[in-house]
DNA sequence: CGGATTTGACCCGCGC
DNA sequence: GCGCGGGTCAAATCCG
């Protein structure tokens, strides 16, 4: 993993997306938060050209190496969405397709004459391999695990290095999505939970486990009262963001779903902007 | 009783 | 090769 105190600079600097954000924004995203993410596999820095620029990597390297040009989700329900992500590291072969286990067949086929294993610790082995998209949110909060529309069942916890605060693994209760996330809280700020969604919901069953039920693109649901996080990633969110910085790999201003603050939830009107709206304030969105 | 959570053990990748 | 740390598993436990 990245050390936290030196990011790796010399990634492939294609690999890279670079956002715009506000001063603001840019404050929030301070150094030692970039450190933090980067301990996700995120790789957040301030660029040196843009003061109030930030980059960051949104991590699709699987463990084999190969950097994906491609990225599906996992589910096999028709709501599995196919989000696309250059680079100047294209490989052909490093593409992952909506079966089952995209990653099973090449990197088991990588593994050197593996040892005799039962076909259920074989699966394990491959399925380890994959690792989606990832996308970390920071929330203002008093609570750890914040409420996102989804249902999550926590399978883990583990001690962070470097911080009082525990990790916890979440995967999404629907058997066949795949999503998981992690949550835990900044070293630096503890009021700070900061959230990591890794893959894509193939469902969009939205429904608040204590507090009835919404759709995905009803963010008028998302009451800004107390301490609600701000909407989290729907069914469609990872890929219109991707699409969005795809679109945007030669123009400016990519743009990420703003940090929130205490009590200031982010919710737009949709029914101006459209799907990103819902996740995207206005505010950060140039004209 | 079924589903969710806890928690120690285990696996794996990576750096040295 | 070894140790460390992240991530996951799965049995035990908890809870509604």
């Amino acid at each position: 993993m990245n050390d936290p105190d030196n990011p790796d600079l010399s990634n492939d600097d294609s690999a890279w997306r670079e956002l715009t954000l506000t001063a603001q924004d840019s404050d929030f995203f301070d150094r030692d938060t970039s450190n933090i993410l980067s301990d996700f596999g995120w790789n957040l820095h301030h660029s040196s050209d843009h003061p109030h620029s930030l980059r960051f990597d949104s991590d699709l390297t699987q463990t084999t190496g190969v950097k994906p040009t491609t990225v599906t989700s996992s589910c096999s329900s028709s709501a599995a969405v196919s989000v696309a992500v250059t680079s100047t590291n294209n490989n052909p072969s490093a593409t992952s397709s909506s079966s089952e286990d995209p990653a099973e067949n090449s990197t088991a086929s990588a593994e050197k004459t593996p040892p005799p294993e039962t076909p259920v610790k074989e699966k394990k082995k491959a399925q380890k391999r994959i690792r989606q998209p990832r996308f970390a949110f920071m929330t203002k909060s008093d609570v750890d695990n914040l409420e996102d529309g989804y249902r999550w069942r926590k399978y883990g916890q583990k001690a962070v290095k470097n911080s009082p605060f525990p990790r916890s693994y979440y995967r999404c209760t629907n058997s066949r999505c795949t999503v998981k996330k992690r949550v835990e809280r900044s070293s630096d700020d503890p009021s700070i939970v900061i959230t990591t969604y890794e893959g894509q919901h193939c469902h969009q069953t939205i429904g608040f486990p204590r507090g009835g039920i919404l759709t995905a693109h009803d963010p008028h649901s998302f009451t800004p009262h107390h301490h609600l996080p701000p909407p989290l990633p729907n069914p469609y969110y990872y890929q219109e963001l991707l699409h969005q910085l795809h679109r945007d790999n030669n123009a400016p201003t990519p743009r990420l779903p703003r940090p929130t603050t205490e009590d200031t939830p982010v919710v737009s009107n949709p029914t101006e902007e459209g799907l990103l709206g819902d996740i995207v304030p206005q505010t950060m969105r140039n004209p």
